[in-house]
DNA sequence: CCATATACCGTATATAATTCGGTGCAAATA
DNA sequence: TATTTGCACCGAATTATATACGGTATATGG
């Protein structure tokens, strides 16, 4: 989003922790008051965000919407292993899932299967859906596991800045 | 964030729609050009928005943080057995989960495991003390079984808006 | 047919973002 | 030590944006 060039960062200091902690939490907070709280100058404040963003620090910033609210109500972990044939199968499931938009993440681990999935469909009708005609012939795909989600215990992916 | 009262929404229509997507996509959004792009006055379109906001279907803003720039750089799932014994264990547990920054993700789920956890942490050393000083000694717990991340193939968190 | 509610618009005002010149300080250099 | 250079910062000016408000069109129910 901001064309983060990997540019040498000396340090993260504390103002600028406190800047990002800041805005993990609320991404909308005006730069004054942004400023005003690490006790800088506005324009100081605005340099340094700038360059978090283009560093690459700042990733991004998003509303964070209430699926329920969108009659997505069922979230669903699924573990997925892939046979062992084809070496870049691995290539070719990556490229499936980006493209599926009811996976919000999918990850490569360690472990007794491959990857692990996470998504959100409007209920179990469309996971049974989802799962035969999407997960299950997705290139490469083998077997599958589904974790059906109960309650979310705690959902924010704030990562934890020291300082 | 918005002290959404559940309201009674009656429809969330394509203008809606189209908003949220934007704004997901970038919770910076200006809103003259949030208006611009959805085809609406400023003021029509910030209307909007705050009652999105007050109805809880925006429930955030958020800056995305790169966790690698913070030295986080170890991703993990742990599944989390808890023992049969306590019938509160569970409210217990959860707490201690809320109260553990490292954990991004905490679910209850249905299946041979209770909960599936996602964390980050610097490293494996770092992993290892969560997991022996934290994770194992909360409340109730019986089993872990962890799975180191290896790649990130799609992490994006986005909820599909149709329309 | 009229009253009411709603969604919208455009304008005006209040806030905020951003640019810019200048200052002080610290580290490197002579 | 004196000098230069590069930062990070500040405050003021400019530009842009958010927000409040009055007014209009349209749909709905009495």
């Amino acid at each position: 989003m901001f064309n983060a060039e990997e540019p040498v960062r000396i340090t993260i200091d504390r103002i600028d922790r406190k800047i990002l902690k800041l805005l993990q939490d609320d991404g909308r907070l005006s730069n004054v008051a942004l400023a005003q709280r690490v006790g800088l100058s506005a324009s100081a404040c605005n340099e340094r965000v700038r360059k978090l963003e283009q560093e690459g620090v700042i990733e991004s910033y998003h509303a964070r919407i209430n699926p329920s609210k969108l009659g997505a109500n069922l979230m669903v972990f699924v573990e997925i292993t892939l046979t062992r044939t084809s070496s870049d199968s691995f290539a070719e499931f990556s490229d499936a899932v980006r493209k599926t938009p009811e996976i919000l993440e999918c990850h490569l681990v360690a472990g007794d299967f491959d990857f692990l999935i996470k998504a959100r469909v409007p209920d179990m009708p469309s996971y049974r859906k989802l799962l035969g005609e999407t997960l299950l012939t997705m290139p490469g795909v083998n077997e599958s596991r589904t974790y059906v989600v109960m309650e979310e215990v705690k959902n924010d992916n704030k990562v934890l800045i020291k300082g």
